[in-house]
DNA sequence: CGGTAGAATGTAAACGTATTCAAATAACTT
DNA sequence: AAGTTATTTGAATACGTTTACATTCTACCG
């Protein structure tokens, strides 16, 4: 690489001192226009890039933002990551990301990068319900944000989607649709997306007055293979549920390949609805029912709120941000839509 | 946030000078056990992290690496991503990603970015076969490998699938499965990508003495319409082909979804191969053959490559990669697999 | 025990910018 | 035109490291 100038060279060949010089890059006012111009024409003339390095040093601003989430190669949290890119660039901040694996171990480890690297705020998008790592950041006053998952021990700042509502809208459908025994694939207990959308699952049973059968709640982890194992099981009870409610779109889609195993016809035989609105759900030989929210602008928001929070002087209050979820309806749920649509029948 | 302990807290702490403490945190050699010792207890006790922007203005190396690919969203991209995140993690050296959406404006943005950012080298995961940026970067010297697409124009460092070897593959095995008349939907000619697939599908069938017919080789752009509107252009031929090769999947799930809507089955009907393998192939509803690439490998391989040049003291001498292909074979281009697979016949 | 090589430590100068404060200059006011 | 105020400019310092070089210690030798 060739050698770089300094704003030590643009000011001796603009015959100015290093202050001016850093006052025409940095657009401040207190320069006259007359300097202003002859000190950019050196710049154009000469070629400059100001050392970023040095202006973090000694500005103690890195406008890094480090961002956790459990796997970018996940297309629900890719959205979340694109949402935040873009808003990110807009607003002249580098977002870095780490991929936990909901790892504790590699959680902490992209912590202490962040911190390491100076970022002037984090996120976390995949936040356990018990997540000392948070709580720590929080003590020390490190900036964050919690984004599509959040966390009850302390006050802070989220943004969410109402899962409850969500799971709620998405039971409500299907009780609607005239089933009284749907069984609900939870997810895990200890985020508060798993917790929440099983309340939401519940709270819709209760006010329609129908009975809960233990039974037909499995536990998952929010993988394909998980809902896959839970429709197995649903489908060697004696009295198997007449509808599914799978509380993640990867958990719906593994019920899916479970069902084309089995024989078993999605909507005819067994009506599905998941939650999410990932990419594929959307797909014609798929057509997931689901629960949709949007993603792009959840981490978008995300990225907003950290960085007012950032750049803020006054004395921050938590924000709590709820998104509204909409229910899509689609062909795995049975609804029969009217119109041209779904001409051909149900999936597969 | 709490104010934090220098370098030079810690050697009046511990009574000796800042080189020595800077010594003890690099784990240099040339400091007494004891003292090292000593300095480490100063750090323990009352909590140190180094300033590593200081440390990066002086040693000009920040260890970080801009990577651009066209979307992060796009699961292809983003496995790709993965393996550039968790190796470079290895290596003690953070990423930044930017996804340009193919855009040459957001690109350069996205360039001029990671070098305000001082990365030490830079990841092409998209680059088109003329590309300006990049070849500026190649006569300033700036560090960079491409992966995944190529450029012939200059001599430079790449980790890419024998494309041209992997179309070859689909486009024999179809051949073997009785197809004369191959539908072929390209990817975009302005990257290596596209041309070289249709170059291995052009010499399939001239090896195997099959004629070409120009009316077969439907342009498409890698997009998921575009391989809808190629599929429903062939349906509507006199004299359809009685197999498709799509030169990505996005673009074979477009067939899918056309073939869907047509009423027509794959592979009874039609037969189908894709290219990439991206998650959703495998999906037994979907169950897509395909020729696979491994994507986190490839990113992986590229960032080690990157960093190998960057740390090489020598000369550097361009490495060219190529990765191997592998054909899978699944239900879509209706080979009938020995043994209990596919006991369920083809997909949809 | 004096001398000396080698190891350990310290001193001081970068790295390239932002910023405070004082000095210089320009612009008004009367 | 002198005095006053407002605006521009510059000198100098700080940011927190690393590192070349000088100095001091230590250990070993004859």
């Amino acid at each position: 690489m060739r050698v770089e100038l300094t704003i030590k060279d643009i000011a001796r060949l603009a015959g100015v001192s290093t202050a001016t010089v850093s006052r025409v890059i940095n657009d401040y006012p207190g320069v006259r226009e007359k300097t202003r111009i002859r000190v950019k024409k050196v710049i154009d003339k000469f070629g400059y890039q100001r050392n970023i390095l040095a202006r973090k040093l000694v500005t103690k601003k890195t406008s890094i933002i480090g961002v956790v989430l459990s796997d970018i190669t996940n297309p629900f949290y890719s959205e979340i990551a694109r949402g935040i890119e873009d808003e990110a660039r807009k607003w002249g901040y580098t977002v870095i990301f780490g991929s936990t694996d909901n790892t504790r171990e590699i959680q902490k480890e992209y912590v202490n990068l962040f911190r390491e690297q100076r970022v002037d705020g984090i996120i976390f998008a995949s936040v356990a319900l018990q997540d000392p790592d948070v709580e720590k950041l929080f003590k020390e006053d490190v900036p964050f944000v919690l984004v599509n998952r959040k966390l009850d021990t302390i006050k802070t700042d989220f943004v969410v989607l109402d899962n409850v509502k969500g799971a709620y809208m998405a039971a409500e459908h299907l009780i609607k649709l005239g089933h009284k025994r749907i069984g609900f694939i939870c997810g895990p207990l200890n985020y508060s997306t798993g917790v929440d959308r099983l309340r939401g699952y519940k709270e819709a049973l209760r006010k329609y007055n129908i009975e809960e059968y233990p039974e037909l709640v499995k536990s998952g982890n929010f993988r394909q293979e998980s809902g896959y194992r839970a429709f197995k099981e649903f489908m060697s009870m004696k009295s198997p549920p007449t509808a599914v409610f799978a509380s993640n779109d990867f958990m719906a889609l593994g019920v899916l390949e479970a069902a084309l195993e089995l024989g078993i016809r999605i909507p005819e035989d067994i009506a599905l609805v998941g939650f999410d609105d990932i990419n594929f759900a959307s797909f014609k030989f798929v057509s997931l029912t689901t629960v949709a929210q949007r993603k792009y602008e959840m981490g978008a928001k995300g990225i907003q709120l950290l960085i007012k929070k950032i750049e803020s002087s006054e004395r921050w209050i938590p924000q709590e941000i709820y998104l509204k979820p909409r229910l899509i309806i689609r062909g795995s749920c049975g609804y029969k839509l009217s119109g041209k649509k779904r001409k051909k029948g149900g999936v597969r």
